[in-house]
RNA sequence: GGAGCAGUAGUUAAGACGGUUAUAACGCCGGCCUGUCACGCCGGAGGCCGAGGGUUCAAGUCCCUUCUGCUCCGCCA
């Protein structure tokens, strides 16, 4: 089908120049379009880029040539290099050449200062044209930004721009970090399989046909976590890996279908040692990439803090706000909805009385989506209060509330109250969307925390029963084992978290080095014996052939980047990303595949008539 | 599975209550231009307003369906 695009004029004019392509032949790259400055005058030089902007006065004609490292402009003079000025006219945006010239300085008062090479300019002797390109889909800047399906569609224009290209630099500097680092330390890099088994507990996998063994599969890794157990038991005592992970689940801005894990598992150690390691790791890596010296170690929250002070697992402490737990001061109040609640909690933002009523329903709105039915408020002002339910309130009461939640003249405090996951869900989240609208979140600080003492498990009222909160390999604090059976709920776990301003970047945990402890973590799960056995045999069986205490720790790199290199979304630090619906626009993956691929893996697909194929 | 936002020229956007030929900037094509730097000036081309259906004398605009991208809830051990 043809667009207008392809009937365009700018295509005919490509396609005559394209003719002008000529080979390499040996020309060679002397600099980059970063490096040339004052030092280099005079000097004979040999660029290669891409045509940024073309600026053609007819006689001159200056062209900012742009390679990864930056712009250079270069200038095709008519006196100078008449041959190379003659045919210099054919340049577009997103050509490819090379040129070879002499470094000069600019003309008196003619230096441009937003550039980098600004003092100078190359004079083109001779050039090449070395590949043509359609007029871009968008322009290779930052100034502008396309739709990001655009963006997605034609991803290698979308590298080359500034931004993009910057983040792919740091996430790699970040992943040498971690290497430099962790070899230091005696860490061992290993690769695990891509082709693994299925495991039921936590995310849906991607599964993976295998032709030899009809009718079975592979699944793609969710995390290297049972390899690294076993390379625990292996004698490896240290190991670590970037590793690509995958999991079947829904997207967000910082989730994709694939993803890469900071991998580190460590031998004869403790909770003590990992978190150490990994402050190590992580603030050495913030020095090196981003500059900034983190101070150690990091503050410690347990789970239980957390969840009570800010609602959630991973508290943003760069802000105040905090929750206040004020269910046994209404409990007695006229309210009925306070009062026969099992939770109510509440937070104060002072100076909040001079939100509008349009801010304030916002916020009602935003609450809504964590499940709220409203969002109780209560504007404190010069001898009243003012609320749709301050007259519920005894004067006791008040005096309770004021105290506790430390109200003063000026200030707004918002109330939640039913089922704590609820309250916490939406005060946690509304505490963090109220301090951003406020300006009270500073956006240079770094404020690592470590959260501990998990519970060991969350009671799923789907599958009525309990399931991991970390996952099945993770210990029992010693003194909650005994628990295992009888009480699940309270059992804590010797695992961690890393969270950095309200992020989780990373999480571990001392494992099940022991055989029988592992067993009555499955049986704990509501395993039966024989399905921890199917499923789980060769972990069980690996650990009771002298299997070290041992535990580690895994680092979302992707988050990390993002925050390193402050993006919005996961895709910006991603070379190729998936879009919501988890496709390619690229390449336009997935895809139906050949019948006879189908038939050799002994597959057949239900439903056959999807959406046909688009023709691109 | 659910909620919300968006889709108009190659791109980014504007289009009150439904009303003449759908705008602008950048880009593109042609011409002019020797110090520009997102060069400038003159001229030109470019559109099934995401797709389908409906209401209406009349739809980019209202209604329904659907596709695509994004944000969020659920989900993500």
């Amino acid at each position: 089908m043809e667009t207008t695009q392809d009937l365009a004029q700018d295509r005919d004019v490509q396609l005559e120049h394209q003719k002008l392509v000529e080979p390499l032949a040996g020309w060679t790259r002397t600099h980059d379009c970063c490096s040339l400055d004052k030092s280099n005058l005079q000097q004979d030089v040999c660029l290669m880029g891409w045509v940024q902007f073309r600026r053609d006065h007819g006689g001159l004609i200056f062209v900012d040539l742009r390679d990864r490292e930056g712009l250079t402009q270069i200038v095709f003079s008519p006196e100078s290099a008449p041959e190379a000025h003659a045919k210099a006219h054919v340049l577009r945006s997103e050509y490819v050449i090379a040129i070879k010239g002499y470094v000069r300085s600019r003309p008196e008062g003619m230096e441009n200062p937003n550039m980098k090479t600004g003092a100078i300019e190359v004079v083109v002797r001779e050039w090449k044209l070395l590949n043509t390109s359609r007029t871009p889909a968008f322009m290779v800047d930052d100034r502008l930004e396309p739709s990001e399906n655009l963006r997605l569609e034609y991803r290698y224009l979308d590298l080359r721009r500034p931004r993009m290209a910057q983040n792919l630099r740091t996430r790699h500097k970040m992943a040498q970090s971690v290497r430099r680092y962790l070899d230091a330390d005696g860490f061992i890099e290993v690769e695990t399989p891509m082709l693994t088994r299925s495991t039921p507990e936590g995310a849906r996998d991607f599964l993976v046909p295998s032709r030899l063994n009809r009718g079975e599969f592979y699944a793609l890794p969710q995390s290297p976590q049972l390899f690294k157990q076993l390379l625990m038991v292996g004698g490896i005592e240290k190991y670590f890996q970037i590793a690509r992970c995958f999991r079947d689940e829904d997207l967000r801005a910082d989730r994709q279908p694939e993803f890469s894990q900071i991998d580190i598992e460590m031998s004869f150690v403790d909770e003590e040692q990992v978190m150490n390691m990994a402050e190590g790791l992580i603030t050495t890596m913030f020095k090196e990439v981003l500059g900034r010296d983190i101070p150690r170690p990091f503050p410690r929250m347990t789970w239980d803090d957390a969840m009570r002070d800010y609602g959630v697992d991973k508290p943003d402490t760069r802000f105040g706000l905090l929750l206040h737990d004020v269910t046994d001061i209404v409990r007695g109040s006229g309210f009925r909805l306070f009062s026969t609640a099992k939770l109510v909690k509440g937070f104060k933002l002072e100076g909040g009385e001079k939100l509008s009523r349009k801010e304030i329903d916002d916020y009602t709105e935003f609450a809504k989506i964590y499940g709220a039915q409203g969002l109780a408020w209560i504007k404190i002002r010069e001898n009243e209060w003012q609320s749709p339910i301050a007259k519920f309130f005894s004067d006791e009461e008040r005096a309770a509330l004021q105290k506790t939640l430390g109200l003063k003249v000026g200030d707004i405090a918002f109330f939640q109250a039913g089922e704590p996951e609820m309250v916490n869900a939406v005060l946690g989240n509304l505490r963090i969307r109220v301090a951003q609208d406020a300006g009270l979140i500073d956006q240079n600080q770094l404020d690592f925390i470590w959260v501990i003492r998990f519970p060991m498990f969350e009671y799923n009222p789907e599958e009525k029963r309990y399931v991991a909160c970390h996952h099945p390999f993770t210990q029992a604090l010693p003194e909650h084992a005994a628990m295992l059976q009888s009480d699940p709920a309270r059992v804590l776990a010797r695992a961690y978290d890393m969270v950095l301003n309200g992020t989780e970047v990373g999480g571990g945990s001392i494992r099940n080095h022991n055989a029988e402890t592992q067993r009555a973590m499955f049986a704990a799960l509501g395993f039966k014996p024989e399905q921890s056995e199917a499923q789980f045999g060769f972990l069980l069986q690996a650990l009771e052939q002298g299997a070290p205490p041992h535990g580690g720790i895994a680092f979302g790199l992707d988050r990390l980047a993002m925050i390193i290199t402050g993006s919005g979304s996961i895709r910006d630090v991603i070379a190729f990303p998936k879009t919501q619906k988890a496709t390619c626009l690229l390449t336009n993956a997935p895809a139906q595949v050949d019948p006879k691929q189908l038939r050799e893996l002994s597959l057949r697909v239900q439903e056959a008539e999807k959406k046909s194929e688009k023709i691109r």
